[in-house]
DNA sequence: CACAATTAAATTGTATACAATTTAATTTAT
DNA sequence: ATAAATTAAATTGTATACAATTTAATTGTG
C-alpha cells in the first residue's frame, strides 16, 4: 500500500464507465449496421420519434451533444434521407428537425434492436435497475 | 403503451451509460488540463505507471483500444516528452512504451486527482461499490 | 430608433475511436 | 529451407466529441 495506489487502473470507477460504454455501443454496430445509421444518429433518432420538430439546442441538451457534433451529424441524416432541415420561421436562429418519411419507416426497423440488446448485456433485471439509477444520479449532477 | 415505447430514450440503459462516462470524462478535463495531457493519454500513463515497457497491444488490451488510436496518441505523449517509444530487440514488430523520468514525475502530480474526482461525484459508497461491479461484469461479457 | 447584449448554429481546430487494409517481422508447415 | 500463415503496428478513411470562436438573428435598453 502506498500513496499511489489510487492511481491503479482497477481503482478507478472512471475507466470501467468509460470501457463499458464503449463495449456496448459496439455491440449495437452490427444491428445498426442494418439500418446504415451510426449509433450517435440512433440516438438522435430516438429523441425524434419521440418529439418530432425539435430544434438543436434542444436535441443537444437531452443528448448531452453540441452543434459542433450535431450539425455535421444532422446533414449526414438529411443526405441519407431520414431527417429534414429547416430553419424556424418565426426566429431564423433555430434550426427544426423533423422526420421523413423515411425516417419514420426507420423506426418500424428499429423496434427490435433495444430487446435483441438486452439479449446481448447479460445483466440481471435487479442489476439493470440499480445501474440505471447511479448512472441518472450521476447525470443528475451536471 | 405501444410497440415502440421501447424506443423512448429513457428506457434505454446505453444511454445513460454513454451520457454519464461522457460526462464524468469532462469533469476529468480541468484537473487534467493542468497536466497538459487528455483523459485517454490519462489512462494510458495509469497503465505506464502500474507496468512499464509494456507493448502495444497489451496496452491495448488492458484499456479497449486498437493500434489505430493508439498509434498517434502514443506519438503525442513522446513528444511531450512523457514516454519514449523503441522496439523490441528480439521481436521488431513489438513497440515497447516505457516512461520517462518526467513521465515519471508527472505521477506525483497526478496523485490527487482520483480524490478530487471522487469528491465531483456525489455517488454513496455502497452505489460505488454496485457501479463498479456491474460494469466489470459488462465488461467480462466482451 | 440604435446599439449593446444575448442567443442558436455553424465553423475551426484538436483529439479520439474504430473498421479495414497494409506493411513488416516472425513463425509454421511442408 | 522456404513459401504460407500469422502477428504487431501503422495507415487510411469515416465519424464522432468538444472547446473556442464566429456568424447571423433577435432581444433588451437607454
Amino acid at each position: 500500500m502506498n500513496e499511489y495506489d489510487c492511481l491503479k487502473l482497477d481503482r478507478q470507477l472512471c475507466f470501467p464507465l468509460y470501457a463499458a460504454s464503449k463495449e456496448v455501443i459496439k455491440k449495437y454496430k452490427s444491428f445498426l449496421n442494418e439500418l446504415d445509421i451510426t449509433y450517435t444518429q440512433y440516438i438522435v433518432m430516438l429523441v425524434l420519434w419521440e418529439e418530432n420538430n425539435i430544434n438543436v439546442k434542444a436535441l443537444g441538451e437531452k443528448l448531452y451533444l453540441d452543434s459542433g457534433t450535431l450539425t455535421p451529424l444532422l446533414k449526414t441524416l438529411e443526405n441519407k434521407g431520414y431527417i429534414k432541415r429547416s430553419r424556424l420561421k418565426s426566429d431564423e436562429r433555430n434550426l427544426i428537425i423533423s422526420i421523413t418519411n423515411k425516417g419514420e419507416s426507420l423506426k418500424e426497423k428499429a423496434k427490435d434492436i433495444p430487446y435483441k440488446m438486452g439479449k446481448c448485456i447479460n445483466l440481471e433485471e435487479k442489476e439493470v435497475v440499480e445501474l440505471y439509477k447511479i448512472l441518472y444520479k450521476i447525470l443528475s449532477q451536471k
